[in-house]
DNA sequence: TTCGACTTATACTTTAACTGTATTAATGCG
DNA sequence: CGCATTAATACAGTTAAAGTATAAGTCGAA
């Protein structure tokens, strides 16, 4: 049974003709007669009563009229369907992010894209750069937000920077220093500092440490919380001082000041992450979008 | 997009491999990887991701793996339906019948039909003769019980004889020939007469007026029940006296005797009709199971 | 009744599609 | 670095389908 031959006994049966099924489906009469003989043999049963004058469907036929329907409508539906998961039109998309670093920008993005693609189920997973790339070697998620990866490919992934952020200084409201517009590194020697903690992000971690360093001083560390949230309510308290990227400012920062530190410090990125190989429609289709938001985020994210 | 396509495709992605496809579906690794190309240049989009080394479905094959699957499952489910139906085990059948000539075997046979056959599913129509008659015309009926059709085959109608009836006296307990076993029809020359309604059965009355005629009398009808049941009640109730078939005994005939008349009349047939051209495989498979049961409604309808 | 128009089925030729063989290229394993 | 295994490609051979011509049956009109 094959869907051509199901398609010339639908027309068939719909025709109640066989030449003008062969008309209409561009072929002649007797192949249509020769296809409608061997469904029936191979079938082992009359579909059509025929005789020279008209044709009847019989029980049977009717019965695989109904079925053939069924099929051959499963195949346009099919073809679309393909289409569209091909197209990144559907599917499922789960991202892993740090809220942190996206906050500003992913509600708009996640709200374009879906609007765009209704039919793609995205899920969200909170996780740091290094939980991203256990969860990628699992494939456990298609797509990650995070800082630039200590390995560069060792699953073949690939990234696309979003942002240059900075780091900057984070002190009390309340602090001697708060009311500066330049502010030297070493001039925070004697401070107690709140660092994010380094075994949620030792790349971070580690680069504050030696920017401290270069500016002759070990910083003293009385805090390290997971959150960068709780970092900012510690400081707003003023338990100490941070150093961090700039992008947290536009998590619940009152209290806090962000003061740029001398010497200018290198930009740390905020890249997206993805596998390469394969590279699944809504990944591509994702990514596509994002491209064409770049300049939005990068504004958006850019000092004021 | 054919069913053989998609039966390799399925093979391939459940596999994982061209090579073990090929062999499974009896046929070599190129051919199996033709069909594959062949189907993606169709959808226009990749299916599989390949290497030398391992097989992956992409998205789009996902969805159309499920597709195919139900397709394909669909097309087993077909053949099955078909070949019920062709049997005549599914379907439906329509019965046009008499419940006077009938009631004694109908439960009984279709009880054993619909426990043979319990996908088909019967509709019943109390029908006189005529009635069945133009209900075949109009493609209404697929099987009629009656008595012998005066025109022969205007429809291409074949019968089958159930069983042979005859006519019989029926009298009131009461009456004064009650008790009689044998009795001639001259002897009820005088009595008022209950006959069933011409227009329902003009065969069985004209049949009955002659059998009168040739005992010597014209019959004083007083009464035309539609009904045979009607016609028990007011022999019951004194009314007048009838000759009838001798089936109708097995209706409620309290108060009613049933005296076989002579001379002895000739049988009249109970058959049943059905269109011979297209013969529905349910009608055939219905005849079947009558044929194989004739005996014991024979004995059944025979005389005590 | 006979002829013509129209139907489906059959016989045969032609074409096209598909299979199968041989081979190449790529990849992972010992 | 071979060795084994895989998928892709090229091409020949075979099969299966379409297309052509024609026969046979049926209805309606002349």
């Amino acid at each position: 049974m094959e869907l051509k031959t199901l398609r010339t006994f639908v027309a068939v049966a719909e025709l109640r003709n066989f030449s003008a099924a062969a008309r209409q489906l561009h072929t002649v009469q007797p192949a249509v007669s020769r296809q409608i003989a061997d469904l029936e043999e191979e079938l082992g049963t009359p579909l059509m009563w025929r005789s020279t004058r008209e044709v009847k469907v019989t029980a049977a036929g009717e019965v695989l009229l109904e079925d053939a329907r069924r099929m051959l409508a499963l195949e346009v539906e099919a073809r679309e369907r393909v289409t569209r998961a091909a197209r990144g039109q559907s599917g499922q998309l789960r991202i892993g992010y740090m809220s942190s670093a996206t906050a500003r920008f992913m509600p708009v993005l996640l709200r374009h894209f879906s609007n765009r693609h209704p039919d793609v189920h995205i899920e969200l997973f909170e996780m740091t750069a290094q939980q991203q790339l256990e969860a990628f070697a699992r494939q456990e998620i298609d797509l990650g937000f995070s800082r630039p990866l200590p390995e560069p490919a060792p699953l073949g992934l690939a990234s696309l920077l979003l942002y240059q952020d900075r780091l900057m200084a984070v002190l009390p409201q309340e602090h001697a220093l708060a009311k500066r517009k330049r502010l030297s590194l070493e001039e925070l020697a004697q401070e107690d500092f709140v660092l994010f903690e380094r075994g949620q992000a030792s790349g971070l971690f580690d680069r504050i440490i030696s920017a401290c360093g270069e500016a002759g001083f070990s910083p003293r560390v009385i805090r390290q919380p997971a959150q960068m949230q709780t970092l900012l309510s510690q400081v707003a308290s003023g338990i100490g001082v941070a150093i961090a990227p700039a992008c947290i400012r536009f998590l619940q920062s009152d209290g806090c000041v962000f003061i740029t530190p001398h010497p200018t410090q290198p930009p740390i990125a905020l890249e997206l992450h993805y596998l390469q190989h394969p590279l699944r429609p809504t990944v591509e289709a994702f990514i596509k979008e994002v491209s064409q938001m770049l300049g939005q985020i990068k504004v958006q994210m850019e000092p004021k």
